[in-house]
DNA sequence: GAAACCTATATGCGCGGCGCACGTAGGTTC
DNA sequence: GAACCTACGTGCGCCGCGCATATAGGTTTC
């Protein structure tokens, strides 16, 4: 009877809540986010992030923020997200996972060592 | 006109790659190589891996091998696979994209720094 | 000035990967 | 002999994903 491990972030959830790690984000800001941090090499569909980022809400990974600075700037369109303090947790397994991977693929010489 | 990156490998596909970097393996060799490496948080289905297996081969990342070498400890039902020259490059730059977006973790202090 | 593009969010649809169950089968353990 | 391990594989249903499309206001380009 092990504490019963959270289901795994698939990864275009992992690269959401990374992006929501750095603060706040609506929508559209995480797509472009994403896609440059990743340099080509991961295209975020709108559909894919959209229905993504609602199924993190419904896990009560990420919440909606009524977040609505009086700045006139702002596009009156966005929807602001944030991380929760559970989403927090999983993003953080998640990245020990995968820095468990990485360190695996260099023992196994798939990267250069002194990276 | 980018060279036209490869489509990116699937976890469950790295991690069999990841395996069969370290040498020949037969499938159910995999299967407990991959559960062992990542401790209990992954676990591979039999179904998804043979079949994975089945794509990796027909993508032209994996190879089965003729090897039956003469030793009567080998179960002759095991079917060995290695990987070829570009599964080991499609594994190469899916470990250098996971380097860096746990890089970014990192930054976005989702792991330890010192790790 | 309209055609093209960017910002911003969202749905429709079809394919296929995956989890789970099951099948086969010989060997070992209790 | 029942249960379990090794070893390979198929059947099936769900649903996540990629791609297309919808909506709509603002800006840039020819």
């Amino acid at each position: 009877m092990a504490p019963e491990s959270p289901p795994p972030l698939r990864p275009i959830e992992f690269e959401i809540l990374l992006t929501l790690a750095g603060g706040e984000r609506h929508g559209y800001a995480i797509l472009q986010e994403t896609e440059e941090r990743s340099q080509g090499t991961l295209r975020l569909e709108t559909g894919t992030m959209y229905r993504a980022l609602r199924r993190l809400v419904e896990a009560g990974l990420a919440r909606p923020t009524e977040r609505r600075q009086p700045d006139p700037q702002d596009d009156e369109r966005r929807r602001y997200y944030a991380i929760t303090a559970e989403g927090r947790r999983a993003a953080e397994l998640e990245a020990l996972r995968l820095s468990r991977l990485v360190a695996a693929a260099r023992s196994a010489r798939l990267l250069p060592l002194g990276t």
